[in-house]
DNA sequence: CTATTTGCAAACGCTTTGCCTGATT
DNA sequence: AATCAGGCAAAGCGTTTGCAAATAG
């Protein structure tokens, strides 16, 4: 799948270049949108695959875990999550990081941070030592 | 809806002390899977309408992203983003956090760190002013 | 040529909701 | 008694997928 040969057809190009050329991180149905102006019989379908496959290309960055399962978590004080990409297991954080953080975005940009959401992607213990 | 009265029922007492026991981090469907054992004729439904019910009091928090859009991003590499929390808008923040952040946990948990996924969260500019 | 891609529509899978009965205060 | 919660099943909704026709290379 992801080493096949891909093609840039007229769909895919021009998902990618109102993508590149807009700054409002939009949703799918968004391009679909904007793309139908160029192609109005451009399918959603369409739109969706190739957001992947452009994903998958590296050429894009999808934001959001799609339609994957929440999470709950009983612990409803701040804190990080760790996230093993091997097992797929979710661990807290505990790190004094938090005031630091904020701190540092409020003194250096024009955006007033009221919270924010921190997540770690690596190997847990277990994952690093088994093979 | 948020400032009714919340009754104490067995269901949601127990999702609670399951979730609290826990540190997974389960789905809904896990939960339910749990809940089933003592409770067997609990249904789904039930259990994501207090899953929903609990975090709103504040007893448990969710995992996920609010909105159940994935948003894309033309642009692929590693940078943050604020999300205004009136306008919705998502902006792009370049800030030389990561390196610092990934080496510090990296350096002070046995968890290996490869990659990691910040978001803030308040007013945006715009927001700020506009009342 | 022929493997990839498209358009269409149906299927998916998690989550929410309507309705009515049952439980709680 | 009045209100809130539960069970069940159906609907919602963003996203994925199967398939035949179209098309890039």
């Amino acid at each position: 799948m992801s080493n096949r040969k891909k093609r840039m057809t007229k769909q895919r190009k021009t998902i990618l270049r109102v993508l590149k050329h807009t700054k409002i991180h939009p949703t799918a149905d968004w391009i679909y949108e904007a793309v139908k102006k160029e192609i109005p019989n451009i399918s959603l379908g369409t739109v969706y695959r190739n957001l992947n496959v452009l994903a998958e290309m590296g050429k894009i960055s999808v934001l959001d875990f799609g339609s994957t399962y929440s999470r709950y978590d009983g612990n409803p004080a701040n804190h990080y999550h760790f996230i093993c990409e091997k097992c797929g297991k979710i661990y807290d954080i505990d790190h004094p990081l938090f005031d630091i953080i904020e701190k540092e975005i409020n003194e250096t940009s024009e955006f007033q941070v009221n919270n924010h959401r921190l997540e770690f992607y690596g190997l847990c213990p277990d994952c690093q030592t088994k093979n």
